[in-house]
DNA sequence: CGCTATTTGTGCGTATGTATC
DNA sequence: GGATACATACGCACAAATAGC
């Protein structure tokens, strides 16, 4: 297959899966009704079998169509746009988190990254980050709510001391002193069992159930540049958010 | 309706894609090193270059491996626990989600609502439910990943027979059928300690943590018309999400 | 009810392009 | 440049699921 040198590399299956795209969006593919077949895409758009699967496969992904054996490639959607708008985690949020969850430090240190370190943090092995470890709860009497660890990217530790009492998220505090924005934080959010060391910080039982919820702060170009880590014993804490319709998406 | 065998009707690509999965989790192919080669999988298993594609493409899909032209197919982690499963921002995760993971129905059955059920549901004490408990996993043979508790508004029955198989969120499915559309979901996330009955349907081991995610699908006139309760055993599964910064959101 | 046509799913063989070392 | 490994692309055959007669 001669390509001339001015035509863009552009595998012909992702040309396929533009169209077909297309199509869908501007309505020409109703909702509800069968895309073109295996065989007639073949037809139509002169590839093989293998290069139509692979062009419908990208629509699958996007959750535009759904296939069925003996019936067909049908359309599902007509819009990529999400229709649920997340809530409950906005800014504001996680601002009114920080100030209801003042944190109190245990330790801060610095660490080198070993293995296990340099995969959760997504650094090199052997860079050097710091630590800081504290409890997070409303009342410095009451049981604490939330064991935290932090890790700061070495340029930005000079938020260290900021920290206690500022009732401040340290994503916020590192952008007020450096300008360095979040581009993503990425959320994740597991069931672990306490051990021995961590529940003894929380007052907590070990083997109890907890939830941990981890953050990576993104920033464009350099990458991870703070890790939260938030451990919570069970029936201290839920996360909760509400995901609403958007209002302006157009509806199937 | 038939069942066959179970040995007898798995892929082969699903067959390599398993061991693959266990070798990794197992230890034997160490993050951050190169799995075997499409060319040595063919003759590994003795399967087409096309069947080891096919099975790499799920490891690649539940986020356990990367592949570059000249460079191979990199093992990114280990801890299947870790594992990136995108759910609950847009349709589209929802969508990817149902499919993944297809519900293998345990029981049906219909409920009145006692006082603690009336509470979940947000429904009068004394009300008929349908109640759908099964299985949600990638694959029948392996473990499951989630035991699953839905409750759907009397109106509404009618999708029962259409959950299994149909590869779709339920509440895709009262949509199709009824032309209802959740105006919001409320979404709560608990950890939990697995009691004596879930743990045995889930194959894990009674006191062990879990993860508990419940879904209110909310109209807007009648209000709660489908509750999903997905238990989640520690390490078969993590919620994850991206939050994006509001631009717009005054800063304090 | 079984039969058949249709459509996607699975699987094999082969060839060439492209990225990386 | 060469070697290696994945990416794209063509061909074919049969199986499984489904719909309609």
């Amino acid at each position: 297959m001669k390509r001339s040198p001015s035509q863009a590399a552009r595998p012909r299956y992702a040309v396929v899966a533009q169209t077909l795209i297309d199509d869908i969006l501007s309505g020409r593919y109703a909702v509800g009704t069968a895309l073109p077949t295996e065989h007639a895409l073949c037809k139509q758009f002169d590839i093989s079998r293998h290069t139509a699967r692979e062009a419908i496969r990208r629509l699958q992904a996007l959750g535009l169509v759904t296939r069925r054996a003996g019936v067909g490639t049908i359309v599902h959607t007509d819009h990529i746009a999400q229709r649920y708008m997340q809530v409950g985690d906005t800014v504001a949020d996680l601002y009114q988190y920080a100030q209801d969850m003042a944190i109190n430090v245990l330790d801060v240190s610095d660490i080198e990254a070993d293995d296990d370190t340099a995969t959760l943090l997504g650094c090199p092995e052997g860079q050097t980050w710091a630590r800081l470890q504290g409890l997070r709860g409303m009342d410095p009497d009451a049981l604490p709510m939330a064991l935290t660890d932090v890790y700061i990217a070495q340029d930005y530790r000079g938020v260290l001391g900021d920290i206690e009492g500022s009732g401040l998220p340290i994503w916020s505090l590192i952008e007020a002193r450096y300008g360095v924005i979040p581009s993503e934080v990425r959320q994740q959010i597991t069931a672990v069992t306490l051990g021995h060391d961590d529940a003894v910080k929380l007052r907590a039982t070990p083997g109890e159930s907890a939830l941990r919820i981890t953050r990576h702060y993104l920033s464009d170009p350099t990458g991870t540049y703070e890790v939260a880590i938030n451990l919570y014993p069970a029936g201290r804490f839920s996360y909760s958010n509400t995901l609403r319709i958007d209002p302006t998406a157009p509806l199937p």
